[in-house]
DNA sequence: ATACTATATGAGTAAAAATACATATGAATT
DNA sequence: AATTCATATGTATTTTTACTCATATAGTAT
């Protein structure tokens, strides 16, 4: 992976959004649809670009699709991390987004849950 | 300037390729041109885009526009930095070009002759 | 097997960004 | 003042990227 190739993973809106969240933790596609409220075929896409750049790693778990952040990525290249810890940080709506993070794992619902919520 | 905005300055490569050059040092309109062999009107327009949000400074000195790099974006933005010190460094071309900047300084040829050469 | 449901993908559209070409501007020189 | 020359800008074009909608696929459960 390029650092060109890299920077423009990092300079969409949207994808920034799934990252500052996957920064966190590994989440499900039906989370982030729900947290972020991105279409279900546009996540899909930033997922799956991101996934083939090798960016992201996903697996599956019954129904549900995973993603997170490859870790090797983020050791290979320390700037991505000085992004994410003190950037990201100073953008108000990812803060919110990250509390919004916060709140829906302390209310401790399920994918199975959270689909019947979007549907 | 927002972090979604500086990396959509860095995440186009003829923007990189001048900015590789003006993080060694001040250059002319010409001397870009010369060394990286990008239009008079897009690099033109590069360097407008870049200035106007902040991340370009730039001045007149008798005909010729010189540029350089804002130093307080890099100090509010410790990642850039990171990412011209250890990230471009791994991109031969971008070092290539490096080296050939290098060997313009030690040639001190002036702008004038630099635009005889370009025209 | 069938139906259901979460995610992925194909095709089309819209929006944004990069470039090229022609021309304008503005400083310097004659 | 007229000319020259470096840079800037307007307009058009091309390329790239993001998104939507409809549909396919692949797991689950009945």
């Amino acid at each position: 992976m390029t650092v060109i190739e890299i920077l423009k993973i990092l300079s969409d809106n949207n994808r920034l959004r799934i990252l500052n969240l996957l920064y966190v933790q590994e989440l499900c596609v039906c989370e982030m649809e729900y947290l972020l409220g991105i279409s279900q075929s546009n996540l899909s896409k930033h997922l799956r670009l991101m996934s083939e750049a090798g960016f992201l790693e996903n697996r599956r778990e019954n129904k549900f699709a995973y993603y997170k952040i490859n870790q090797q990525v983020l050791s290979e290249h320390p700037f991505i991390t000085a992004i994410f810890e003190t950037e990201l940080k100073r953008e108000d709506f990812l803060v919110e987004e990250l509390n919004k993070l916060g709140n829906y794992k302390t209310s401790e619902l399920t994918c199975h849950q959270i689909t019947a919520l979007i549907g």
